[in-house]
DNA sequence: CCGTGACGTGTTTACGTATTCACATCGAGC
DNA sequence: GCTCGATGTGAATACGTAAACACGTCACGG
């Protein structure tokens, strides 16, 4: 009963209860080290019995640091609510926020963009392949504004980028079942529209190559679970169904195995699958799905560090970090 | 090649350039109809040549809002992802942000109120049960800021509260598996540290109970699918082995379907299974749970509704909403 | 004993906008 | 022809903080 309920309390309140001036408050909360002791304590002491919090805005006004960085992602997706769980929990170490901005798909980007641009963030993560170049330059010019792309091909040149080697990864992966001994295999992605996707198919196509095996396309339509549910059906039965089925996303492929599975074949007997993400689902043990699990943490960790170090020399650095293949029971042949 | 990389562009830079006064350009953006349409026109020009855009951080000083809601969520759980873009994706219909204050465990949500408390959000939403009493209470008396708990039942009489009907919910999964002729049967939840899943425990046994049917409670000590597949090693098995396992959330229970398949168990021949909540994953035909879907959508647009709708009469308001059994393969007993 | 620097604090200003108040213009009504 | 209200605009102020600057005090070394 004592300090609440008062409407707005400021640094001058908290001033005029101490004893000081407004500028020594102030110290106290961003450098304390600058206010002798006995002070600093009579301040707290009022700000406590004051219930004076302050206020963010006006700083970030003053600062012109917000301590908010924004993301602006796909509204639905499972890979990508893990990156911002990964993200929002480094800021939060910082004692920094993630503002974000959702989109449900690339016509309403611009929408979202103009939101950006209103708050003046101290950075910006631009993720999805679905934004356009013309976007991405629109964001690049902004003044004091830090932006990096993630996990986006596309951008490269115009934005500094953070990407996990998808074209190493897509290699390992095919790599990996041409050890198991296919002698056929499919890649089913989103080419179309996902960058990262082109670059996979591409990787995994070439290493198939390399072996003297030819890897067919087959286009998803999307990036859901219900997208390579549906796509499992147009895979070829029969004589001439491939040895291994590759999914462009980890999403992508856990819909492929229960399309399979539902359409009578078995997985991995029938047919190997393999994933692209290593999100949490994939580990599953109804799954177990062999996959190229990207380094969030470290994919986070350097996105940050080019929003954050004042190292502006290197204008455009380009971050690929490898993954690393998990190898489950979806590419483990029964050898009899 | 024109209007970029002027480094602050103000209102004051967009008058001098349309020969108006400040106060004019700052109507031209945020009341309209408030000036004459030439002089709107010419500042407009005026201002895209400049490559000017508002300020969001000086508007909220000046206006006391902020249009950004906060969320205090736990960091990782696929609901409370769910929840979070059904959210963001209201609030960006709206013009709103969603500022993101997600919490490791239990011991860090103080720090995450820290940063809410500086931040003058217009509301901020309290999920997860794992808040203390003494958080909300905190919450509760800032002034100038609406607080809603989300599915979290300890809130009652604390603050307004939107929730689904958890324990209607659970009676009505119960009443489904009694109808499948079930002759007992498991609670596996983490009632320890949920009030969602006190209820749901308390709903469930209190429905088995009016056909006869004991219920013990089995501790899952997370909310995880981990925690759920380390728990179906704990069901008895043998002549004690249930006919049905009811998990408190769908992530425990497909844990479970899993840790009990893995067991050499046969979900739904040997053992029902249900969930609660309706995630996405629930429906996935690897594992087609019967689970009780949450209406996220009714209840996200219930939350908003409190925060922003101006009825501050109804102090404390509580919205139970109703969710749906939803009936999948792992209560489908196979009939012969 | 005085100059010098470190230290602690107060005064003042600026951040960029929204809004209140005042003022000027203009058309309509008697 | 003069008043009155409506309309459009400018001047001035406030939102709450951070930081630059100035000032006074005190300890220390020459």
């Amino acid at each position: 009963m004592r300090g609440d309920s008062a409407a707005r309390v400021t640094s001058h309140d908290v001033a005029a209860e101490a004893g000081v001036s407004q500028a020594t408050v102030a110290r106290v909360f961003s450098a304390p080290d600058k206010v002798a002791l006995a002070t600093r304590a009579r301040v707290r002491e009022a700000a406590a019995r004051l219930g004076y919090v302050p206020n963010a805005i006006a700083r970030s006004l003053k600062s012109q640091r917000t301590d908010i960085v924004g993301a602006v992602v796909p509204a639905k997706s499972e890979y990508w609510q893990d990156v911002l769980t990964a993200l929002s929990r480094r800021l939060a170490e910082q004692g920094k926020q993630l503002l974000l901005f959702p989109f449900a798909d690339a016509d309403h980007v611009e929408e979202a963009l103009d939101s950006v641009e209103q708050y003046r963030l101290d950075g910006l993560v631009l993720a999805s392949s679905t934004i356009r170049p013309e976007h991405l330059v629109r964001m690049m010019r902004r003044p004091n504004l830090r932006a990096v792309a993630f996990n986006q091909p596309a951008a490269s040149g115009l934005l500094p980028l953070v990407m996990v080697d998808n074209d190493a990864g897509a290699r390992d992966l095919a790599e990996h079942v041409v050890a198991q001994g296919i002698g056929t295999a499919t890649f089913v992605g989103t080419v179309s529209s996902a960058s990262t996707d082109q670059i996979r198919y591409r990787g995994a196509a070439s290493a198939l190559a390399d072996h003297g095996i030819a890897c067919p396309y087959l286009e998803a339509g999307g990036f859901s679970y219900d997208a390579g549910y549906k796509a499992a059906a147009q895979i070829p039965d029969g004589a001439d169904r491939p040895d291994a089925v590759m999914g462009g996303s980890d999403e992508v492929a856990l819909g492929l195995i229960d399309g399979l599975r539902t359409g009578g074949l078995d997985v991995p007997g029938d047919v190997l699958v393999t994933g692209f993400d290593g999100l949490p689902q994939a580990s599953w043990a109804g799954y177990d799905l062999t996959t190229l699990v990207q380094p969030i943490e470290v994919l986070v960790d350097a996105t940050l560090a080019i929003i954050f170090d004042d190292a502006r020399d290197a204008a455009q650095p380009e971050r690929i970090v490898p993954g690393t293949l998990r190898e489950g029971k979806t590419t483990r042949r029964g050898h009899g």
